[in-house]
DNA sequence: TTGTAAGCGTTATCAA
DNA sequence: TTGATAACGCTTACAA
């Protein structure tokens, strides 16, 4: 279809064997300068561009890194994008990216896909709903690199880059009851999800240390689904049990708590204060505005790409250790916490 | 690195002939079904994943579509994205995506790439800055695919995917107007941009429909850099032509002014009324919650890819027409327009 | 229905 | 310093 010129038609131009062309493309030092000129400007001249695919086939590698995330339209998955984009495109990488949506199956068949050699390594956050983990250990027996990073899995032996979950929920919920809360709830995704357990640990920790007791129904499961997590919350804030505080562990559940607020007669931080996991830049701008603790995104996707592209590059002096790095969030209080 | 069994092992392992076994994968009618039952499950049994490289060398095709956006963080397009990765995983695509960060240099760069053919097609909307595209017609010329979808270029004799920018930024200022506004600003980004120019043109017939005069210092060219617009922004809200109502051209500009006025004893809407281009699912947690003009992202999305994969699969019965193609926005009113 | 062989566009080995 | 050749793993004429 798009027809470009090939190493061998540009070395019939240049009166050359296509290794020497090869060759001097690729700036050896067994060439002459003299013919290096030529080649490089006959080959711009008749817009010559080596074909990634034989390359590819021949080098076994391709110079590409797939990136899957749970969700596109999440500030913090975004920012992570971002950073791992600047690093790769410095370094001549090209990215593949697949949204899962929260959906393992989608997970599987993505992660399935990757295993004939796409890409030459892998960087991911799991699901909520990924429990089972054949499919991420095939991945790593077949010895792709693959980092891991925010929802990660210790199961498997490589490199993992997270936040410190669990001082941020232990901080965040001493936060919400230094400003007055006595009933605080905790909104998060799957159960298996390895924030949702350091997160879990944190905030329990936090209430226990009160000397209070932990009541399960505080703790709410939610989901992708924006209207049901809507209903989950709704339910809480209508029950005998509604708390005075909430610790949402995404993004998206501050939105549907806020969504939800406004179909009350409640009020936020009056009669409920809420804190969040949160990387989004509109925060301030909020009604009221959302007390965050804002994961260092940008810096977590520099430095999975970073070590990814060490680990390519020198496989020798680099190895994706079977290690946690983690990372610190910031907290930044704001009016959704603050004692009227 | 990633070391996989190859078509010819696992023929040397079933007893038979590497054309047989790559026929009985690809289910080729001349294979009986019994051997091809054998191929697949010995395939199986051994883990083998057909190697893409020497598939995409071979067929000249790689099954992957090179999507290239200004921004990431930024609500329309990434559900265009979803859009377009929605329909691609249907149908086996890969998305490789670029973030041009709004900067041309950067689009040049990935744009050159690109023209070694490591993507089947490309779907872009180009940066505010793009204003030669000389690097965008040795794409098309070169015979790739291209669409535009939101930001496009007349000049490229291809599909493009639009909303009724027009008639939206028309409709808009009229709302402005009807809500009470007398001095209107648009905020957008560069002048060279397609949206700008027809938003633009809307704006201004909305202002000249009601006999008035058209002030060329209600019209602001933002940029990427955030800080930079809020000085902008504040300038014109600090100066003795204050707008009593603002018609921002996306949605970061949105944001800014909520930002800028907030440092201000400005309120919306009572003193300034302020309408969006924007995706943003936040737009009525906002304070106060922002009317917007709502893109069809998710369509577009899908859209650019299903026209895009029928021409890459039925090259005969598909082209790229040079036309545009419309899908209109709605205006959702809140409370940032209201009469007070 | 299956097998043989050529070729896609590179790079690397060996020879000149 | 350059050239001939093989090989990467796959698909597709062409033969059998």
């Amino acid at each position: 279809m798009a027809g470009g010129i090939s190493l061998k038609e540009l070395a019939a131009e240049l009166k050359l064997a296509p290794s020497t062309v090869s060759r001097a493309l690729n700036d050896s030092y067994e060439i002459s300068e003299a013919t290096k000129k030529k080649v490089i400007s006959m080959a711009e001249k008749l817009n010559y561009h080596a074909n990634p695919f034989a390359r590819s086939l021949r080098e076994n590698k391709s110079k590409t890194i797939a990136v899957i995330i749970p969700e596109r339209i999440n500030n913090f998955f975004a920012q992570v994008m971002d950073g791992i984009e600047e690093i790769a495109q410095e370094q001549g990488y090209h990215l593949l990216v697949y949204n899962t949506h929260e959906d393992v199956e989608r997970e599987k068949k993505i992660v399935n896909l990757l295993l004939n050699g796409r890409a030459d390594a892998i960087v991911m956050s799991v699901t909520s709903q990924t429990s089972d983990i054949t499919h991420l250990l095939k991945l790593h027996d077949r010895g792709l690199p693959i980092i891991f990073f925010d929802r990660v899995r210790a199961e498997i032996p490589t490199t993992k880059f997270i936040t410190n979950d669990y001082e941020s929920a232990y901080e965040g919920t001493k936060h919400l009851i230094n400003q007055g809360c006595r009933k605080i709830a905790l909104l998060t995704l799957g159960k298996e999800l390895s924030t949702t357990k350091e997160r879990q640990r944190g905030y329990n920790d936090a209430i226990v240390s009160e000397g209070w007791d932990l009541d399960p129904g505080l703790t709410l499961y939610c989901c992708h689904d924006e209207e049901n997590n809507v209903k989950l919350i709704g339910d809480l804030l209508a029950s005998s049990n509604r708390p005075d505080g909430i610790l949402a562990s995404v993004e998206k559940l501050a939105f549907a708590t806020y969504q939800t607020v406004k179909r009350t007669e409640l009020r936020i931080p009056t009669d409920i204060k809420l804190i969040s996991f949160s990387n989004a830049s509109v925060a301030n701008l909020l009604n009221p505005s959302l007390t965050t603790i804002t994961q260092p995104a940008l810096s977590i996707g520099n430095e999975c790409a970073k070590l990814l592209i060490k680990k390519l590059t020198k496989p020798k002096n680099y190895d994706l250790l079977d290690q946690v790095i983690t990372i610190p969030s910031k907290i930044m209080v704001r009016e959704s916490t603050l004692i009227e």
